[in-house]
Formats: structure tokens, C-alpha cells, sequence
DNA sequence: CTCGTTTCTGCAATCGGATTGCAAGATGGA
DNA sequence: TCCATCTTGCAATCCGATTGCAGAAACGAG
């Protein structure tokens, strides 16, 4: 695992690999969950906000992010890994705890396609089950 | 269709009827879609930001209303048609159109349910489809 | 009806995440 | 090496959400 398959993941994403963006996936991979530009923040302090923040929207158009809005206030984001597209098929649930406010990945879990209605394009789906994780619930 | 159906509701969830709450429901109540604490704003233009605000998350506290991000970056609303509990089973979908902006509620679809995994509780399922509107497609 | 208590509302201020303008720095090609 | 382009850091700004506080309204007891 050296920093080359970094650049490869990068470039065959049609990213060009910039020092900043290499080291931002390589945290990325790091992470369990779901993270957020602030996850970020943390991990690399010697970047500033802004450029993470442009970092993200990049590898968000580029589909190797998926961007999770739950209701948090904070947007979350997880490595895609579905290949260069993200057909519906393949997009996975995402789960919030209301307590610790963790979002989780449930890779498993495809999202159920249902029925559209007529006239509408579909481009993208969230599903977000929100509710208590298993850590919260145990707690008293 | 007098005043009283509007307190009758309030009463019904738990809610005291009061001058501003009649008035917010009913201005709710000719909305076709969802709606955003600036949508009410505008229509209601004699009462303040905070006593709205303060009213919508009362409202969604008492499962009057439910709570929608769409990732537009405002919260939008739609009155929920459920009577006392909002049972998974009785959520319906969403679609946000990526033009206009405008969030749909999908009525007639319930959202799917899935083979949960193990440990986590559910509490709310958030089905959100993105796309462009039968009205955006048109367009151009 | 009056008084005291609780609830509700408007106003103003604040918070926090998201986003942008700009200039300096880094990169790539001729 | 030099120029054009892309990136990045810094600082400022935007905007929706949220809160503190004091006056207004509603309620219940006597």
C-alpha cells in the first residue's frame, strides 16, 4: 500500500493528483464512518478549510465521494466504491444515530429502487434511516 | 372548512391553538409541496422569523409536520397526513428537483423497507430521489 | 374581575457551516 | 526558461438556524 495507488485511484477519476489532494484521500481511506469537512479539519491541520472544502465538491463531481446530508447540520461524505459511475443500483443506506450523531455506511445494504413516477429523472437517491446505533442503545 | 378544523387539529396533536398557530397551519395547509421556514415567511410577512421557526419545530415535535433535507440547504416541511404516530410504514418519498429547487412529496409512494441490521433502532427513514422534475425536463 | 404564574411572541444578536474573491504559489507545456 | 493555467491559503462573507431576553397574551385560582 504506497502512496501510488493513491494517485492511481486519483487519475482514474480524471483528478489530478496534487500533494493536498493525495494526502486528503489517503485520511479518507482512514476513516470508518461517514466523516465531515470538520473530520477533516482535524486530521490534516495544516490545510485550510476552504481547500479541503474544494477538495471535497471536486472529488464529489468526480464520483469517488458520496455526499450524505443527515440532517445534522454538517454535510457527511464517504468513499465511493463503486468503480467511475454511481448508477442507483448500486448506492448503498446510510444510518444516523440521533444520540452520538455518528452516520454510518451500511455497505450491504443496497437502496431499494421502487416505482417512479412518470416525468421525473432520477439521478440520485438517499436513503437515511435515522434512529439509535447499537453503541447508544446499550448505554443505559 | 371554518377556523375550527384548524384548531381541532392543533388540539388533536397536543397543541395549543393559538392566534399564530391557526394562521401558520392554515398558510400550511395551501401549500402544494413542501415548503421552507422562508416560503412561511413570505406569506405570513407580519410574523417573525423566530415565532415560525419556533412554531415548525413544535409542529415536528408533535408529528404534525414532517421534516425533509433535501440538501438545498434550507429544511423544507410538509404537513403529515398520519394521524398521532408517523409509523415507518406510513413515511412516504421525496423528490428534489436539481433545477428548480422545488422538493416533491411523493404521496402515494411509502418508502421501502429494508432488512434492518442488526442492533440499530429505527426511529425515521428519509427517501429522497434527486433528479430534474417533469416541468424542468420539459424545458430545454 | 383581578392578580400571579406560565406560555408565547417579536426583536435583536449570535452561531456555525458553507462558500467565495483574491493574490501568491505550484504545475505543466512550449 | 517562460508563460498560461491550475491550486492553495487567507480572510471575508453569506445565509439559514438558533437563542436570550423582555414585553404581551393566555390561563387558573380566588
Amino acid at each position: 500500500m504506497n502512496d501510488n495507488h493513491l494517485e492511481e485511484t486519483l487519475q482514474r477519476h480524471g483528478i489530478r493528483p496534487t500533494a493536498v489532494r493525495i494526502l486528503l484521500l489517503e485520511i479518507m481511506e482512514h476513516f470508518e464512518n461517514t466523516f465531515s469537512l470538520a473530520d477533516l479539519e482535524t486530521e490534516a491541520d495544516t490545510l485550510d478549510k476552504s481547500s479541503i472544502f474544494r477538495t471535497l465538491t471536486l472529488f464529489a463531481q468526480h464520483h469517488l465521494l458520496h455526499v450524505i446530508e443527515d440532517g445534522s447540520g454538517a454535510t457527511k461524505y464517504c468513499l465511493c466504491h463503486n468503480d467511475h459511475t454511481c448508477r442507483v443500483e448500486e448506492m448503498h443506506c446510510h444510518f444516523h444515530c440521533e444520540i452520538c450523531g455518528k452516520t454510518f455506511c451500511l455497505d450491504k445494504i443496497h437502496v431499494p429502487v421502487i416505482s417512479y413516477p412518470e416525468g421525473y429523472e432520477v439521478r440520485e437517491i438517499n436513503y437515511l434511516i435515522k434512529g439509535r446505533c447499537p453503541a447508544c442503545r446499550s448505554k443505559r
